[in-house]
DNA sequence: TGCTATATTGAATACGTATTCAGAATACGT
DNA sequence: ACGTATTCTGAATACGTATTCAATATAGCA
């Protein structure tokens, strides 16, 4: 009798509860929660018979209730900034089929604007997320502050850690900036320009970094530099501008792959220049695009895969013990030759 | 004295709820409610007393809990298959968006093989998802009645509701297949190709129906016909099927750009044809890789804007009002000439 | 002044689960 | 037969908010 006005979905449906299962199986409710709970204590004949009740009337747990209690939800917070970017719309694929085999459910926080975050992140927190993911967005030391006050573990990726102790996965960009330089004057290149990714980004500025001190380190200099914004259409343009100069470049490194396919399309289109045989060009990233017959793009391979899966081990480590000081674990690209630079120099 | 054992966070901070906002600022827990729900019956002077308190001890309501008695969250279940796809990844990133401007959350929902949206579907119910978008799967009517008994509104994305009374909002695919067929024929074609898309897939089927309905209602008909699965290489493959019989077509529409750029692709590589004066090709969905220089590709538009726009706003009422059918809203797709393509016949 | 309408607040409770703790039941050993 | 260990279950309660309802205070009006 005490339970005389039962609470109806919008629908008219009834809502069936824990208690509905209870009364039906002949146990406390307690124990319907025991049932749904792996390991719990319970013998097997309840259970199965919680379970036949559940099953008969439609029963499922209610997730929010549940997080109530544990204070804490099965959602990863997904933060990302550059969704038109192949190479993190990708990611972002990765992360969620990655995640939801591990049980886990992504919550999606687009920040299209990077000051957007300020106000983006304590919604996540707000909503109890286990852990979160950041791409293409860095972090303030009052945001990390604000995370590890509800205590909830942060890993970066492909950012670096500036403020606190945060974990990270990285690739190493600056490395990879000195593989590509390796590459382009083993090729017996001597003009050699830069294709800058968006200006005041952390993986610009790292790429670029080792890519200008090795080529200094080896007695060369970049002999030329435009910038972009890592989109297709900064890096036409950008291209027009290397090559319209009287002395042309004979290798451009671009920031990202993006960029490089627009460069070979201007060169080819409007320069009529062969690659690599004119003009040689490196990208970075190698999304899927990049080995498309047409562009057929020498890159520095990120691991993603590998990166993508020791970030979420990160996180999923972090949210079930504490651990006083952050992790950073960086990878080594590789260059993937697919062509598009001449890597050999002639006389050799 | 009653709550000494205040619970704390796992790295030892205290968490703040609103009864500690109450007690700080001398007012009941309720009223702590009332200060953070915009309308409601409070005082300005006790609303700014309690919302001192609040920013003094760093308190924020708990989404959370709020959901549980309110029986739903401001998430919003994005449901995507093929995210793979450029079309798919982009239109996540505008529902996204759309969505946060409007103040509710994507739970983001992969299912990469159409048979798991069966156990996938039920979890988002579980996390009491205000509404839940459906893009590229097919709902079973199973699922539409399990989603109507927990009351959550269901729209679906260039799919039409085969079951029950769901709502839908979709390009005229048929339509679509059709003005393709007209612009072909006017552009006097005579051997024209078809490339579908994943066989069985709702678009392919559409564009092809109208795409061959309308060939044959001219007097026309399929010259050839292969098939691939919507991505770059099964076009690439098709594409050479197509074009390595002696009798080649002289204009392929393919199911969707990604495909038709493959086709380009290989028209130009590996057969020396020029785009269109030896081949015309058309594409559908018009993805922004579609206006790249390089392929510059003729296709149908799907008005994606407007649809996203479209298919929040009815699943926003749908939250809001009971409505007893579905409704079902379909866009008319344009053809954009962007010269791959020849639209007029040389006769005339 | 007395009476009614209105604005504001707090006490109690609901939301649906998980957890703590104590008790019941059973098994085991001698 | 007795004590102890073990397994299982239920009562009570916590999680943090929103809502209902009654009570109080205030304003308005005659």
């Amino acid at each position: 009798m005490s339970r005389s006005k039962k609470s109806k979905s919008r629908q008219g449906h009834p809502r069936v509860s824990s208690h509905q299962v209870a009364e039906l199986a002949g146990v406390s409710q307690p124990t319907v929660s025991r049932a749904f709970t792996p390991g719990a204590n319970i013998s097997e004949e309840t259970r199965n018979k919680v379970l036949e009740a559940a099953e008969k009337i439609g029963y499922r747990p209610n997730v929010i209730a549940r997080s109530l209690t544990q204070q804490s939800t099965n959602m990863i917070g997904l933060l990302v900034g550059d969704f038109k970017n192949p190479f993190y719309s990708r990611l972002i694929d990765m992360f969620s089929v990655q995640l939801q085999q591990r049980g886990y459910w992504s919550l999606l926080l687009n920040v299209p604007h990077e000051a957007e975050i300020e106000s983006t992140l304590p919604m996540a927190l707000q909503y109890q997320v286990a852990g979160i993911i950041v791409t293409s967005a860095t972090l303030t030391s009052t945001l990390a502050d604000e995370c590890e006050s509800y205590g909830t573990p942060v890993v970066l990726f492909n950012r670096y850690p500036l403020h606190g102790n945060l974990n990270a996965v990285t690739s190493d960009n600056e490395g990879g900036g000195r593989i590509v330089a390796d590459a382009l004057l083993d090729g017996g290149h001597n003009r050699i320009a830069y294709m800058a990714g968006q200006e005041g980004s952390s993986t610009n500025r790292d790429r670029e970094k080792g890519f200008t001190e090795r080529l200094l380190e080896r007695g060369s200099h970049v002999f030329a530099r435009e910038s972009g914004d890592y989109y297709y259409n900064s890096g036409y343009k950008a291209a027009q501008r290397l090559l319209s100069n009287e002395k042309k470049p004979d290798a451009i490194f671009c920031a990202n792959d993006l960029m490089a396919m627009a460069t070979m399309d201007v060169a080819r289109r409007h320069f009529d220049l062969e690659v690599p045989d004119d003009l040689s060009i490196i990208g970075f990233d190698d999304i899927p695009m990049a080995s498309w017959p047409t562009y057929s793009l020498t890159t520095l391979h990120q691991p993603v895969r590998e990166m993508v899966n020791a970030t979420i081990d990160i996180l999923i480590d972090t949210v079930h013990e504490v651990r006083s000081e952050g992790i950073v674990r960086m990878y080594a690209g590789e260059l993937i030759d697919r062509g598009s630079a001449r890597l050999v120099s002639d006389s050799e």
